[in-house]
DNA sequence: CGTTGCGTTGATCTCTATCAAAAAAGGTGG
DNA sequence: CCACCTTTTTTGATAGAGATCAACGCAACG
């Protein structure tokens, strides 16, 4: 696999010239992750950040008495512990492939390194952090202030395009993500069927009334 | 009030020239925030990030029918906004002057102008956020994954120098930073009391087992 | 002293997690 | 194409955590 082309794809690293680039890529390492397998765990030394090159990555938090809450699933193209990497400590959250995939793993030092050379680089990674940031702030906003049918309604409006939103992994998935489990998440969906919101197809949701399901986010 | 010398005392700004110092001075905006004043909502463009010079603020947000949820409280010395900055956008929460307080406003743009100059800056800033993305993973975390004792218990811990944890707010503020009311908190403290785990002095509450206190965070 | 804001306690009600079972949906191999 | 198995989803019944409502105690303060 050509390390270098791939990451030009990335829009973190378009603006970087050849030398900076093959910088990063000499100390990268590529790693095959196949489907379950643990890329790292919460608690230990945030050394560095990945890039999902193949495949999909979750990333979740683990209760003392095993529920899971998913932060946020990384599919190719996608940056994982970007955050976690600039504040030394640990990674405050684990991650695991839930597809066969294929990971790069840059070290902390040579991204520092090229970040001090390299400012447009800075602030790209700035804006990608405050990114992150808003949607770890929307996420808060739901779990304190909003019932399980508003947070699902929400990531069907934030997750739709053209009326149309693509479930990609299983219903399970999804309600480990919006801080619930599968039965209330089961009986949310069936509301917002029953109250002519939405339309289930096979492979995804159809929203018929996007004001509707606006006003259930706002709480009436 | 001179401004140049109490930036002098924030350690993100520790490390710059004078001259840098002086271009963020210059387009910078000293504003009085008498107590209960509103300093930004959620929504407005996010234009401008914020030191609180004195005084202390709230940032929060509102729930449709009226409940709260405070992400933080910044006190003088801290930055507020410095994420919601850099992706363009609208500030995702509310901030409140919680007491008679003075904010130093500055503009986005000065700022990233300085930032292209300054990867030092960027760094600092780029821990800064990495930082409060912690933060609000471990939020998270306790909304989702914890019970309103474990989220207390885990407030007294982060919180706590020597064994003691002063509380600085009324405690229906707390309820709102631990995504709860004060009538469950309030039970909460009570069991904490019962359970010989901490002990409360007028001012603050004395942490009297730690590891009792920890294993209640971790779930049993 | 009364007022006002804050905190505690008790009683209820709502939402959500859990448990249990059945129904769909998907794959596999014949 | 079908029988069979696994996984996922739906539905029902129950239980538990926490929000809400109401009443009362308490302190600060005019």
């Amino acid at each position: 696999m050509e390390l270098g082309p791939m990451l030009r794809d990335v829009a973190l690293f378009s603006q970087l010239s050849e030398r900076q680039l093959s910088g990063l890529v000499e100390t990268a390492v590529v790693r095959r992750h196949p489907r379950g397998t643990q890329v790292f765990s919460a608690g230990e030394d945030a050394d560095c950040f990945l890039l999902v090159a193949q495949g999909a990555l979750k990333v979740y938090l683990l209760s003392g008495d095993g529920r899971e809450h998913i932060l946020h699933i990384a599919e190719a193209g996608d940056l994982v512990a970007e955050g976690a990497v600039f504040a030394q400590g640990t990674y405050p959250a684990s991650a695991m492939a839930i597809e066969d995939s294929v990971v790069v793993h840059f070290y902390r030092d040579r991204l520092v390194a090229l970040l001090r050379a390299e400012p447009e680089l800075a602030l790209a990674l700035l804006a990608g952090l405050s990114q992150r940031l808003r949607q770890f702030v929307a996420t808060i906003e739901d779990l304190s202030l909003r019932d399980v049918t508003a947070r699902l309604a929400r990531y069907l409006l934030e997750n739709s395009k053209g009326g149309f939103c693509r479930l990609t992994g299983t219903k399970t998935q999804l309600a480990a993500q919006l801080g619930t489990v599968l039965e209330p998440l089961s009986r949310s969906f069936r509301r917002l069927k029953e109250d002519g919101l939405i339309c289930e197809h096979k492979g995804g949701i159809a929203l018929l009334d996007e004001k509707g399901l606006r006003a259930l986010v706002d709480g009436f």
